[in-house]
DNA sequence: TGGTCCGGATACATCGGACCTATCAGGGGT
DNA sequence: ACCCCTGATAGGTCCGATGTATCCGGACCA
């Protein structure tokens, strides 16, 4: 293995066994560099790659930092990787989307405690009558965040968060088109609550279906505008099933 | 914004911009940094962190190529950051396969080419009547490979690939100590795959949703060791609930 | 003619050191 | 008690040199 992933793999190493923890500061280049047995320049290369995808963070003239690990800034990493993607893709991320938060909705029905619900009930309400686009916006953002970490299962929470994060600039783009989406999709994120407060888990996972799916067929017509012969939710596969021979999963490292 | 963050940006643009194209081999070191007007040092930086997260690719005594940006390779970024999530436990990563895996199964039942049905088929038949451990590993880490690329979806495949990795681990263990799960583990891979062949999709995600229980079952009952009083399908969930107690495996390999 | 081996050209890999710049902690002046 | 200046410190950038993997074309041989 090169050097510099030498490097990369030794930080990440000192991070999960906790030799670093969230936040803690790593020893100065010259010092790691040496301990590390490689040159200052290498480390440099192991560090900015760290520092691109949010694990590190550099402050000149301070010192380097392993960030909160928190998901919801890792998943930053995902938006970088969203602005390289084909618009057929993005349609594969929502088909994960309309997977997973079904799912983690039944869960929630399940799982989430009744102050948390209470919570949830509370941001919608809190939106009033006539809110704003980035209200609007800040809102759902915020109703599926905790709706997935409702689940009770961090691990799908931030796999959730990170799928949202490509399907972002799509909502944007919804929520300016079709007004009418606005009301519609508030009336869902109820439904969906609701269902959660009567601890009704597959109703719960209908309606979460339904809203991913409202959007999805939205995405799809706008990729594909040709006039629907079938459902939304059926095209998305016939669009994925031709699917050019898939590429070997290279090596990592 | 610091040189080497000009470099990612720049050569994050001219791959937007399409004047690099999946495949595309860059400028030379030398000759991108003058053109960039930075050293070859800050370049290389930059190089490092964009092939982290497998938009670039670099070879030695070659040079460094942009990646197919297929969604599967990028995804595989999210593999690296799963391993810094030490709050997760494995528990919790079992639960996500069990949610993506009986999915992926029926979608393979909708999309999978017959040529490829054949192909697993005969990956199960090629392993003989009494394989060693390695092989039975290998054989199974295929036919979900295989099943998972079958769903037609390169995203969905990808992130059920990133979480087979911190599962590995568990899995090796259970081949070790429970001699009677190598050949149940077979039974249901040819159950799913019939499933599959008979273009059944609800079978296949049935059949899918028991095979990954029963590794979770068996993970669930070597953690608290106490007996069963609900099916293992239920005790994860009241088991992932409270949360804090399971001590996360972390590190691969 | 076809295949093999070898060396030069090329491109990335790594290093050590020099110098610039941002940040922070103290000391001293008001 | 407050503000400003300054030195120590740590990252930011660059240069030049050398190591090493890969590719390719020509010499060589059956």
């Amino acid at each position: 293995m090169a050097v510099t992933d030498t490097a990369i793999e030794a930080i990440k190493q000192m991070i999960v066994s906790g030799e670093l923890q969230p936040g803690d500061r790593l020893p100065r280049e010259a010092d790691l560099a040496a301990r590390l047995g490689l040159s200052r320049n290498s480390l440099r290369e192991a560090v900015k790659a760290l520092a691109l995808i949010r694990v590190l963070e550099v402050r000149q003239g301070d010192g380097t930092y392993v960030t909160s690990l928190d998901p919801a800034l890792l998943m930053e990493t995902m938006a970088f990787v969203l602005d390289l993607q084909q618009d057929a893709s993005v349609l594969e991320f929502f088909e994960v989307r309309r997977i997973l938060e079904p799912a983690a909705a039944a869960r929630a029905a399940l799982r989430m405690p009744d102050t948390e619900v209470t919570a949830m009930r509370a941001l919608l309400d809190d939106l009033g009558e006539d809110p704003s686009a980035d209200d609007q916006l800040a809102c759902d953002v915020e109703f599926h965040r905790l709706l997935a970490i409702g689940s009770g299962n961090r691990a799908l929470a931030s796999i959730i968060e990170s799928l949202r994060q490509p399907t972002y600039r799509a909502r944007i783009w919804r929520g300016l088109t079709q007004t009418g989406a606005v009301h519609r999709s508030l009336a869902e994120h109820r439904s969906i609550l609701d269902a959660i407060a009567a601890r009704e888990p597959e109703v719960a996972r209908a309606w979460a279906t339904v809203h991913i799916a409202g959007v999805e067929r939205w995405l799809n017509e706008m990729v594909s505008p040709e006039p629907a012969a079938a459902p939304a939710v059926l095209r998305t596969a016939s669009a994925a099933s031709p699917r050019p021979t898939i590429r070997p999963i290279r090596q990592r490292l």
